[in-house]
DNA sequence: CAGGGTTACTGAAACGTATAAGTGAATGCA
DNA sequence: TGCATTCACTTATACGTTTCAGTAACCCTG
């Protein structure tokens, strides 16, 4: 490995002369500066950003912790946040916690360690305070939290209004029995004010029904067990095959939805001519389903650039002023509290509905 | 941040004992070791990876660098990977290079300064050369990388061989003109010896056809600019309404595959009916797809374990003797050269083929 | 040409950790 | 009792960088 040492030595300069030469302090000549860089590259040299991590607090890298990458919704969002960022001059680093605790808290042990200025993160496990705890006063936006955090920015994806709108969409055009596939109806009772994405969803689709007057059947939540595809798929059999009529699906997600739209077509049930089906997320895998899939489509793009830009801030802000108010605190801003944005979405209405 | 100095002057040891405790070395009195690590956890320490990894050269962590993750294959390849690392009890960071030359040297500038302790990467633009250059003597595997690497390690995907089956079965079961849908045709001629994935596949088409005594119609290699579904969708249209008849496709992967089938759905072209569509890569999607997609699987488990194991290998084997041997060719093995590995594959017949 | 200011560089001290080398004290054995 | 050995711990150094505090050499100005 060639150091600054080494271009030192070759240059005839001292190591910290290098330093300045490469970072174009201009407490250097111009021709040092030039003579430093043309050994550098001759040497081959790239810096050690371990070692310049732990002096300077730096990387130029931020972190990226998902749940789970191997779905679409989540690798999109990855991919989009990773080239916003790589627009703005910093790498992403992404892992994935698998919902495991101990990977989540091991994960922003490492991101801690100062190898990332801050990070990006959906909690699963954690609680606000312990993801504090683990991540030690650098700055982190949180995606989606299921609780409004008091000490992080977050970004938010508005649950509850696209399922507003989907069920709405569904219930305006000859929808009168529709059926909700998700997760998390177990904890409705009692958790009015949790910000879940889950929960948000669910209680869009209660609202939507409510607003129209209709009261929706216990039996119209289908729990899912699993967020995947060939599982919807073979959970919306067991519906049909059960009995409760239905003329409509709103899904928790894309990913649900293309699973229900294949199982129905396994029962022989016509999409949209028996039951429309819609999804939520807006993947690009609905658009060549057959049929292809109407959803809600959220501005992924958008999400990226509120998270990445959040981030940034938090980070330049952190690194100007080192007075003693940037201690515990974590990351309160002066203006009072973190910022929490809600991403945009619409309605796209394809061919899986009337 | 808690550092060691703190837990020490917590327990009245030196810093030095702390970090002989915490690696639970036997110079340690079990007394001694059991308070270090109480005061260690009630400080709520954690490790300064960057630290660490500055001084020992190993910080826990393996690099994934591919090319994109926003495609079904590549996230399931990253979450297949990052599973089985976390299992043998290494973290994995995975960043994406977009098939940008820069962001694949910076990236691996990041990786090389020993924020990770090897790297499995996908190499696009790079050759080998000069990513020995970037990573400077760190272990590496490359995955399916276009030459055969005389440096580090590398786990092919049976392009060939998966392909040759692919088209075999549709030419024994109806098909007498399939077309192959893909990229890397104007590359073919004179390109006889290289390794890359594109090119394999397109010869184990052109192998199947040649014993089954067909001349492959040039017409028939469909160049894609994109591997995207959307796009495939509007080439095979495009294709139909230019009129040379086909009764199969084979194509490069299941992301063209599942925009075929929709395309061939558009212009009322009936799968398998009229017309067999196969894929390759065996994603999860082609499960629940209209028609159910036949497709050649990859054994992406097997292509975990042993890059994963492969690395590991390198990496403790690098740990071992740091003698002269050990300096400049990275990783040549006492056994005379690089591993190269080649995965699994299985055709999985579904219900877009005859 | 003394005094002060600028320019261009060097020396040295960190950052938090791992680990080799050193140091007493206790122990073992003759 | 004396000397070597082990034990349990400490001191000190290094990893490669950033950055602060020097320090010569030079140029003005009066």
């Amino acid at each position: 490995m060639v150091t600054m040492r080494d271009i030192a030595a070759a240059a005839g300069v001292s190591q910290a002369t290098v330093s300045y030469a490469l970072h174009d302090k201009p407490v250097v000549s111009t021709t040092t500066a030039r003579k430093v860089k043309e050994v550098a590259r001759r040497l081959n040299y790239s810096p050690n950003i371990t070692a310049r991590s732990l002096k300077s607090g730096r990387s130029g890298a931020i972190g990226l912790v998902l749940q789970e990458l191997d779905k679409p919704y989540s690798s999109h969002l990855a991919d989009t946040i990773s080239r916003y960022a790589l627009d703005r001059g910093v790498q992403t680093i992404i892992q994935q916690t698998l919902y495991r605790r101990k990977s989540e808290t091991s994960i922003l042990e490492l991101v801690t360690s100062s190898i990332c200025d801050g990070v990006i993160l959906a909690p699963s496990k954690l609680t606000e305070g312990q993801i504090r705890d683990q991540l030690n006063g650098k700055p982190a936006v949180l995606l989606s939290p299921s609780t409004r955090s008091t000490i992080y920015d977050s970004v938010y994806t508005p649950g509850f209004e696209g399922s507003y709108q989907a069920t709405s969409y569904l219930l305006a055009h000859g929808c009168n029995r529709p059926i909700f596939m998700g997760r998390g109806f177990r904890a409705r009772t009692g958790q009015r004010q949790t910000c879940d994405s889950a929960l948000q969803r669910v209680a869009g689709f209660e609202r939507a029904m409510a607003d129209r007057g209709i009261d929706p059947d216990p039996d119209c939540f289908i729990e899912l067990e699993k967020w995947e595809t060939p599982f919807a798929r073979r959970t919306i059999r067991e519906v049909i095959d059960r009995g409760p009529s239905f003329d409509g699906v709103v899904c928790m997600n894309d990913t649900i939805a293309l699973g229900v739209l294949r199982g129905l077509r396994d029962r022989g049930v016509e999409v949209p001519g028996q039951v429309s089906v819609i999804g939520f997320d807006g993947i690009g895998e609905g658009e060549c389903s057959v049929p292809a899939l109407s959803t809600v489509t959220l501005d992924i793009e958008q999400c990226a650039r509120m998270a990445v830009d959040t981030l940034l801030e938090r980070i330049g802000r952190a690194g100007q002023g080192k007075g003693p108010e940037g201690g515990q605190d974590g990351q309160l801003g002066r203006e009072g509290g973190p910022a929490h944005l809600k991403v945009d979405c619409r309605l796209t209405i394809r061919e899986s509905t009337r």
